[in-house]
DNA sequence: GCAAAAGTGTTCGTTTTACACCCATGT
DNA sequence: ACATGGGTGTAAAACGAACACTTTTGC
């Protein structure tokens, strides 16, 4: 049994040297009539397609979302989504609040729990979900057509995480296990979409204690080879719990 | 219609020299037997009843909370619950989080949103409800017993007054419409849990320049009487968007 | 006059900001 | 040798923390 009035949706963060990204699910109208109610007649479908031209483009995109069941935990279900979406397991997943307008889904009340979660660019390479017809990376200034709302649970994942970034360590998990400085300091900037001084960025890094050098450096770079560096989980489980006692910003 | 599977629940905070509260609404076994699922048997409502002793003490308590209706934005009734509860409209009023666990109400699965409401200790008069047989203010270091998660539902609705109190405006809400820097100091440290230095605490308050002398001073106090400010609203306003640049901690 | 809380400045160490040049690597 | 990004220090200003005494009022 599912819970018909309640779901969860993900917003997917990934983040490259081109910018923040979001995973998208292309959803055809066939996988559309199955997320709208079952009790719905063909009648009210047509309706329903007719009052929302969105519906009847060939080519719209949604998050990754599905009706809790009525069995599983709300932060496992949302967790399992994940799982089926992207085939990763221990993903940094957080919640981002609940969206319960009236209007938000047409002619059916569903009320959804956003989550986001943060991905490490290692693991780019994702298993195909047998749900979905496709998966794509868009970059956040470049969102395609979004059914229902959302654009606006995408909006609100990213206020959310960048009160996140700011006194918490949790950035890191879009990075990869080893990352240099200025890929660092790019994540904050591209969250933040604001421009930092590096000196004393790396100051402020320097002082959390959060990074060991792992003694390697950068391979076939066509410019002066950069450090990487690793997080110290000690040193991160630590400033989790208490927060960045600056702001990056 | 209402979301059977669906709930609101208000954590009401105020505020006194006595320090931080919650209002909290006493429920007998038959208000209980309303909360519980209507389809249940009466053989497993007396289930129910011995598996979780407290429903069976004389008097427990809860948070103010309902089923949300099918035809009612989730926002609108929370406001629409809390003006039941305590007569109050124009209350400030955030969403804490979602609480999805399947253990959290015994035998039925309910899923609640949280919200946490600031109320201005100058409305505490307020009107009893017709859907509560009491209710009454109790300080947080000495709730009663709660049903279901309700203490856990407080605790993280603090958690997230503390996040917020520290980067945004939002503490006045429990003070009156005029109300002495002592005043603003004492809500502060009761909120974060922690003395501060009141020459410290003015000098960042007058930086922020939120607060407007009022010309007036206590009356009747047994000693030099204080001064007392409001809050301009529109620097409230611009704080409130652009946060707080600095911490008050 | 005394009890009780209001109100107020300075010093010192730390943090933040602004700013410019040399270094290592691949082509 | 040049293009590309990597890496580093200093000085001035702002901020945060610690700290004690005088004022006003009611009794």
């Amino acid at each position: 049994m599912i819970l018909n009035s309640v779901s969860v949706d993900c917003v997917i963060f990934g983040f490259d040297k081109s910018g923040l990204k979001v995973l998208l699910n292309q959803i055809d109208q066939e996988a559309l009539r199955r997320i709208l109610p079952r009790q719905a007649s063909p009648e009210q479908i047509k309706q329903i397609f007719e009052k929302h031209p969105v519906l009847n483009s060939d080519i719209y995109w949604s998050l990754f979302g599905g009706h809790v069941p009525e069995e599983q935990d709300l932060d496992e279900f949302a967790k399992t989504l994940l799982y089926e979406a992207t085939g990763l397991e221990n993903v940094y997943l957080q919640q981002i609040g609940t969206f319960g307008s009236l209007s938000r889904v047409p002619y059916t009340r569903v009320i959804t729990i956003g989550y986001y979660a943060l991905i490490n660019p290692d693991y780019y390479k994702l298993k195909q979900s047998t749900l979905t017809r496709s998966l794509q990376w868009f970059n956040l200034n470049e969102l395609p057509r979004l059914c229902f709302d959302h654009e606006e649970i995408i909006r609100q994942a990213l206020l959310k995480l960048r009160q996140e970034v700011m006194y918490r360590p949790v950035g890191f998990h879009l990075l990869p296990e080893k990352f240099t400085l200025t890929e660092i300091q790019s994540l904050y900037e591209v969250i933040l979409n604001k421009k930092m001084d590096t000196r004393n960025f790396r100051k402020k890094l320097a002082k959390m204690k959060l990074l060991i050098d792992s003694g390697q450096k950068q391979q076939n770079v066509a410019h002066r080879a950069a450090k990487l560096y690793q997080f110290d989980i000690q040193v991160y489980e630590k400033l989790k719990i208490e927060g960045l006692n600056f702001r990056i910003e």
